[in-house]
DNA sequence: CGGCATCCATTTTGATACTG
DNA sequence: CAGTATCAAAATGGATGCCG
């Protein structure tokens, strides 16, 4: 059900939210158009996503995770947990932010879901917005839908090293690489709470 | 490194001990032998797996994982528990004892280490041994190296119904369903240790 | 023989053109 | 923009060959 090629991917990209088809598309470089309607179909049948309207106008076609597609998130988190644990950093791969906010998400605590602060995040062209209900942490590509309480942006080799811990806010801050629009507390809040497990790289920035 | 096709399906066989080539091809139906020699050249190279001869006469070559490849096993784990809390059976899918093994093996609980007894597990025509050894517990294929100290048998939908803990011990004892050379208390504890992860279906036997 | 490399007929896939 | 149709290129399964 999950083995086929892309499948896990497009699972990892419906991980921060519905996408609608082209995003989908762009986001899978190298995937034909067709192997996607394919792998999409069935990703339905099996229960793990569905096609649902996006609310707003022109009731744009997305796709969503359902509940049981949701529950593949701790096997996104035990591929997280083993991609960061390697020594060797993949050079032939890329590597984008988003990908590692999905890693934050999977592996971040409970103690996430309390971070109500509505903070936006745009690492390079990427933007993507957090905020926990109390219950439980949503975290979504795209621009916050609100004006976001705390906003931060920087690069993605910035971005890497703080969710790996490898550099701190203030440092980041300092150094120029990092900048903030808000509350520096919020800041240090959210990159101790979301952190990529088992980071071990000590790469410079 | 771990997306294409077979790839894990190779780590998910080597969990259970080391294996030859031949063993693995036999293991995955359908696979072809020459891209077996390329899915373990690649597994190889980035460390997953390594070639070790066998102990013994001939000093037959296999594969056998790394601490890397080992590290794989919460991956194996998340995604057995995703599967076991599928409702519908797959029923397209087939599925051998020794799956059921791993399954049960990467998601028993540190306390399985203590399981020190050398139990023997044959199902159908998969032989399986298990022992703790107080630190961490050996899962292989094969039968035991010694005469070991609790034998079972039984068909698989008895081993299944036995390991998401739908059918005791006892009851499948006295139904004639499972065979047991050895001490009952054994049999029940090995079975209260290792077990699969989030069973709910209810078929009967 | 077991452990692979080679060769080839199919199948799968990526890229692009196309349609509603 | 969402998805289908089309086609060439790549990946694959299976048979076969080689080699210690």
């Amino acid at each position: 059900m999950l083995g086929d090629r892309w499948t896990l991917l497009i699972v990892r990209e419906l991980a921060l939210g519905p996408r609608r088809y082209g995003d989908l598309l762009d986001a899978l470089p190298g995937m034909g158009t067709s192997l996607l309607a394919t792998r999409l179909k069935h990703l339905e049948e099996y229960s793990v996503l569905r096609r649902i309207a996006l609310p707003g106008p022109g009731r744009a076609a997305a796709y969503e995770l359902t509940d049981r597609g949701e529950s593949l998130m701790p096997v996104l988190a035990s591929l997280a947990e083993w991609g960061a644990g390697l020594d060797e950093p993949p050079a032939e791969f890329t590597t984008r932010a988003a990908w590692g906010m999905v890693a934050m998400r999977v592996t971040a605590s409970g103690e996430a879901a309390s971070y109500d602060t509505l903070t936006e995040l745009v690492v390079d062209d990427e933007a993507m917005w957090v905020r926990g209900d109390g219950t439980k942490v949503r975290v979504q590509l795209g621009r916050a839908p609100l004006d976001p309480a705390l906003r931060m942006a920087c690069a993605r080799p910035t971005f890497f090293a703080l969710a790996r811990g490898q550099t701190t806010v203030d440092e980041a801050v300092e150094s120029g690489h990092l900048s903030i629009d808000g509350g520096l507390a919020d800041a240090r809040r959210f990159f101790r709470l979301f952190h990529m497990p088992g980071a071990r790289r000590t790469d410079s920035l």
